[in-house]
DNA sequence: TTATTAATCAAACGTACGTTCGTTTAATTA
DNA sequence: TAATTAAACGAACGTACGTTTGATTAATAA
C-alpha cells in the first residue's frame, strides 16, 4: 500500500499532535516512541516524518504553541476588571477556566521543559515568565493602591499560580463541582485566605 | 575484573537509589535506562540486579519510601499547635520545610504515579490521601469552631497543598529568601489571602 | 486524459534497551 | 590457612528505538 483512500494531510497532522499529547502525558516525552505514536494515529512510523522534522521539534512545537495560545487568550479577554480586586478575580477565573480545558497541555508544559533543547527551552521559559507577569502586575498595582497589604510579589505570584494550576491535577468534568463553582472557591481563597471570611473583610 | 576493592553493598545500594532519583527527575522514569544508572554509580548494568528485582520495583520502592517517611515525619512533629490557626500554621511550616529539602522525591511522587504498577499505585495513592487528611481535618476543625469561615474542605485542601508544594519548583537554596521567610509568606497567604491584610484581621 | 503533487508504505540502518548467565575477585568466617 | 559468602564483572539474549530511503498509490491540475 501507499497513499490511502481519503487521506488528508491536515487531518493526519492534527491526529499526530493530539495523539502525541496523550502519549506524552501517559509515558513522558522521552519514553514515548514514534512507533507508539504512529500506531495510535493508524499510520506507519515513517509517515510521521512527513509532518515533523524530528521527535525533538515535535515537543518544541507542542509547548511553544501552548504558551502562545495561553498568552493570546489572556490578551484577548474582554473584561479584565477595573480595580485590583476585580482584576485579580478576573485572572483567577481566566486561569482556571483556560487550564482545566487543556489539562494535557498544562501537564506537558509543566513536566517536559527538561526535554526541550536549549533554544526552545529558553523560548518557553520566556513566554511563561511573560504570562506570570500579568498576575505579578495585578498584585503590584493592588499593593501600590493599598487595596492589598504588603507582600512579597514574586512569592505571591508563584503561590497563586501553583494553587490555580493545581486544579488541573484533580478536576474531572463529571466531578462534584462545576468549573464555575471551583472558580468561586478559589477566588475566595486567593482574596481572603482560609481564615479571613467575608465577615472580616470590608 | 570482578568484585572491586573496597566495595560495600550498603554503599552501592544507597548510590543506586540516589542516582536513580536524579536520573528520573532529569529524564522521567520510563526514559531512564539502567545503563545510565549503572554508569552514574560506576558499575556494570548487571550489577544493579544485586540490589533491585527489576526496574519497576525500583520506582515502587522510591515512592512508597517517600510517602512513608513524609507521613511519619508529620506524626513525629512535636508542636502541631493548639488552636486551628496554630495548627494550620504548623502544617504550612512543616510541609514547606520538609518538601524543599526533598525536591527530587516530591517531583517523582508527583510525576511518576503513571509508571507504577496497579498495586503500588493504589498503595501510594492511599498514602497520599492519608497525608492530605491531616490538613483536611485541621480545616474541618477550624470551620467547626468558627475560627475559619465556611469553605469547601476538599477544594481548600487541594488548593493549599498545591500552593505549598509549588515552592519546590522554584526554590533554590542560594536564592533571595530563606526557607523560613518563604514559610512566613505562605502562612500569610494561606491564613489571610492576598487581599485581607493584618489590618483587617482580628 | 495525462501529468503532477500529496500522502502513504515496506524495508532497512546502526544503536540501545532490560535482563540473564556464568565467572571472577575481595572480604569474612571457621 | 581454607572455606564460604559478598560484590562485582563481561558477554550475550531477543526486542525495540529514531530515522532514512525509495517505491507506490490517491487526489488534483492542466
Amino acid at each position: 500500500m501507499a497513499r490511502t483512500k481519503g487521506s488528508v494531510g491536515a487531518t493526519t497532522q492534527k491526529a499526530i499532535l493530539d495523539a502525541a499529547k496523550t502519549l506524552i502525558v501517559k509515558h513522558g516525552f522521552e519514553a514515548m516512541t514514534l512507533r507508539q505514536l504512529a500506531a495510535e494515529v493508524g499510520v506507519q512510523p515513517a509517515s510521521i516524518y512527513r509532518y515533523i522534522e524530528s521527535k525533538d521539534t515535535l515537543l518544541a512545537a507542542l509547548m511553544t504553541e501552548h504558551m502562545d495560545t495561553l498568552i493570546h487568550a489572556w490578551e484577548a479577554l474582554e473584561d479584565k476588571g477595573e480595580t485590583p480586586d476585580e482584576q485579580l478575580e478576573a485572572f483567577v477565573a481566566f486561569h482556571i477556566r483556560y487550564h482545566v480545558e487543556r489539562r494535557e497541555d498544562v501537564f506537558i508544559a509543566n513536566m517536559e521543559l527538561r526535554s526541550l533543547g536549549e533554544a526552545a527551552r529558553a523560548d518557553v521559559v520566556a513566554k511563561r515568565r511573560a504570562y506570570e507577569l500579568n498576575l505579578w502586575r495585578i498584585l503590584e498595582e493592588g499593593v501600590k493602591t493599598g487595596d492589598f497589604p504588603e507582600t512579597d510579589l514574586e512569592v505571591a505570584t508563584y503561590a497563586i499560580l501553583a494553587m490555580l494550576t493545581g486544579v488541573c491535577f484533580w478536576y474531572r468534568p463529571e466531578g462534584r463541582l462545576t468549573v464555575e463553582q471551583i472558580i468561586e472557591i478559589h477566588q475566595g481563597l486567593v482574596m481572603r485566605g482560609v481564615v479571613s471570611g467575608d465577615f472580616q473583610a470590608v
